[in-house]
DNA sequence: ACCTGAACACCGTTCAAGT
DNA sequence: ACCTGAACACCGTTCAAGT
């Protein structure tokens, strides 16, 4: 993964600490009521007035990405170590499987995740683009050995996955219903033996 | 469908009218500014005070149903309409897709909608009770005749569908982008000849 | 160079005072 | 029986005044 750092890293050693103390808040915080929770919480938690926060993180997103830049990391290594499984499109899968359950750990998360898809210039983007890139490289060795369809695209498939997290995730069996649908949206894209495509009409 | 009135119509004729014009404002501003627009907007735009709006429509969600019931209520009937469409696994792909067009038809709809799911007292729930039921029935004709998976739930279906609704809701090519996933969507509930199937590992 | 708490803005909800 | 605008609460963002 390549390797980021925020655009103004603190000098002061007060400063640096307050920040460390931001980002461990935010992850209790996050945890405990989802990424939603009011950011004045997380400063209170932290021990600093909000608008410290404020200048570290200028928005939401920013002491999110944060909090979630290990677990990208982690989530992208997890696919390069799945280019040595097999069968290749089960391998793919499984890694579907679990970047859904990542999405799925904290509330609210799809939402963030997704407005970063949208936008390239966003803390979230960049922080998500290690895994993005290891992911398609998976799914193009599933496509080139035979195992998935050629034509879907890899951003539509995260984005895909996506949906099934937000859909389910106030749902009173959230693993068991994303867990069904994940496995429609695989046998969607696996690739049948005697290949017969189907559109859905305009 | 089944006919449902509002828990107390105003007596008055100026009360009435009031509400009427509320649903015309609400409708109006919906559609331009997205389901979360301001209700303030709304009660000015109808012309009457913000409080007056509040007892005619108590939640976000109550003036929302009434804008969605009639377009709710026809989704039914096309479902029931699609009974006659062959071939029957055709019919209720047809109909998803449908569902879908109309789900993406206002900003930030597929969230009530997935809210009112999981909430059978709620007024939209009721106001989508029509076209669910419908809908099934067409689902149930299309597994019957051996076209679609016995496997899967209608109710997973509707929300695979709010689902991809949602995570296509900003994109640049939104309507092609939907229409993409659920493609995907179809693929994987059609009954393939030789049934192979295939489950996510956990 | 960094901190703080208060002020401001926005919007949903409730209430006091009407007619 | 119904209306109104103002008040209140919540929370994100900014600012004035520190050290």
């Amino acid at each position: 993964m390549t390797t980021r750092t925020p655009a103004t890293p603190p000098r002061r050693t007060d400063a640096r600490r307050n920040r460390e103390r931001l980002v461990e808040a935010a992850t209790r915080v996050f945890t405990a009521q989802g990424v939603d929770a009011p950011l004045d919480t997380i400063a209170r938690e932290a021990g600093v007035g909000n608008a410290t926060m404020y200048r570290n993180f200028p928005t939401r997103e920013a002491i999110l990405e944060a909090v979630l830049r290990d677990l990208h990391d982690e989530l992208g290594r997890r696919a390069q170590d799945l280019l040595r499984g097999e069968p290749p499109g089960e391998a793919f899968i499984r890694w579907l499987a679990e970047f859904l359950d990542y999405t799925q750990s904290l509330l609210g998360l799809p939402e963030p995740l997704a407005s970063a898809t949208r936008d390239e210039s966003s803390a979230l983007y960049a922080s998500c683009e290690g895994m993005r890139v290891a992911a398609t490289r998976l799914l193009v060795r599933a496509q080139e050995a035979g195992d998935l369809r050629r034509d879907v695209l890899a951003d539509d498939l995260f984005a895909h996955v996506l949906g099934i997290a937000w859909v389910t995730q106030y749902a009173g069996d959230k693993r068991a219903q994303a867990s069904r649908l994940l496995a429609v949206l695989a046998d969607g894209i696996r690739e049948a033996p005697q290949s017969r495509r189907h559109r859905v009409g305009s």
